[in-house]
DNA sequence: TTTGAGATTTAGGCTAGCCTAATGCCCTGT
DNA sequence: ACAGGGCATTAGGCTAGCCTAAATCTCAAA
């Protein structure tokens, strides 16, 4: 019998959940997760990365392929979802019920998520009628574990004359946040891709008042949107 | 320079702030804090608060008297009654706002109290309406770091005949605080004492409502009661 | 096919915080 | 006055998680 199929389970540390946090989000599009990704998502040194692994791996919670990369195996997608549902109901609360504003709750969520119990988190989803959306527009999964995998496509890929609506902003940063909300470019709004300008320039967009805005390409690849028709 | 002098302070870790919780409480009455007590209330080995001891001393929070005690500093008296703020602001919330229990409050709150920023109680606190109680009754020190004192004896020494509202329940036992809230015997109600059975047997009080209980002495002395007709 | 840049892992070391075992101090009771 | 019990401290060791430096692997380009 090897640790992977010893039970129980001891509690997940703040530092594991962390890095199968990482590993999730980045391996979402499918693909290992290297090392260095990883370290430089936790600003932590690569070498940390690799003791890491070694412990999750020999815990079953990730599949290592040395030098390759690892992944999530069914066990720690679980733990990481669990993770992730956490972080946005918290966002989802701090943002409704105690008046934060949505550059600010990433920070805040970060912390909490560590600390809070299942029960804690199943009474503010039910405050809440169950959000399927966090603040950002990003899906949250169920309390048993499924999540909505939409197809979104960012707006520097959307054609000059479409109209989309914008579902997810997908960013942490608190300036960014603020300066995007300032804009009105907010989960929900709908726009028309008016312009584009070339060599990777801004994309010039119609909101729906009427009003038009220039969006740089590095903030441009930061929004998803979905056709303005489809659910 | 020394390093309780040097600055700015690092942020405390989860274990140094238990520490500084425990002296406060082992002080409160005045007195040293001893290594086995310490090393009771958190469930660690005496020379792991030796150890602890030795740190805190030398980062200025705690006086250590070898082989007597320590007692808190300004300074770390400061950290613990933030802490305390922070632990009695988020039991107040999760009865108030969650709907928990006040026999369950404590074990959630033990462990948010770590990862909560200081402006997270402050929305909560604001949102409760700056509550000056948490739901055992227990004083609520202000965001400035005061913390009322008031002179309460437990139920165990008020004497036969006499009346007194019961103004804190001084326990954290789920199953207890359960019980007594089942029993009525909850902060604001008050209390006539009719009887006592000797060699500390228990003490037999008349509720309000005409009804009478049988309180054993160990629940009495952590019943904390103030005169009827004292503010 | 070989080579070398870049990524990964291994080696070795550090701190915080915990432990047990051994030692030292204090103080009371004889 | 001092012996001994009980508490506190020191000594020494462990793990998790981080680090830097050194060794190793991979793969693309020459």
């Amino acid at each position: 019998m090897n640790a992977a199929t010893r039970s129980p389970q001891p509690p997940l540390t703040r530092s594991v959940e962390d890095y199968l946090k990482s590993v999730f989000h980045l391996t979402s599009q499918g693909g290992f997760a290297t090392t260095s990704d990883i370290a430089e998502m936790l600003e932590v040194a690569p070498p940390s990365v690799s003791g890491m692994m070694k412990r999750l791996s020999e815990t079953g919670l990730i599949e290592h392929v040395p030098y390759r990369g690892v992944q999530l195996t069914p066990q720690g997608r679980r733990a990481a979802l669990q993770m992730i549902r956490r972080h946005r109901i918290l966002e989802s609360y701090l943002t409704s019920k105690l008046g934060y504003d949505w550059g600010d709750v990433h920070v805040e969520a970060e912390q909490l998520e560590h600390a809070v119990s299942e029960k804690l988190i199943e009474r503010m989803a039910d405050a809440l009628g169950e959000p399927r959306y966090d603040p950002h527009g990003a899906p949250i999964p169920t309390a048993a574990g499924e999540i909505e995998e939409a197809e979104l496509v960012t707006l520097a890929d959307i054609a000059v004359g479409s109209s989309v609506v914008l579902r997810e902003v997908g960013d942490e940063n608190t300036e960014r946040l603020h300066y995007l909300a300032e804009q009105g470019l907010i989960p929900g709004v709908q726009l028309t891709v008016i312009d584009r300008q070339p060599f990777n320039g801004p994309t010039i967009v119609r909101l729906g008042d009427g009003t038009t805005r220039v969006v740089g390409q590095e903030l441009a690849l930061l929004l998803f949107c979905r056709p303005v028709d489809g659910e």
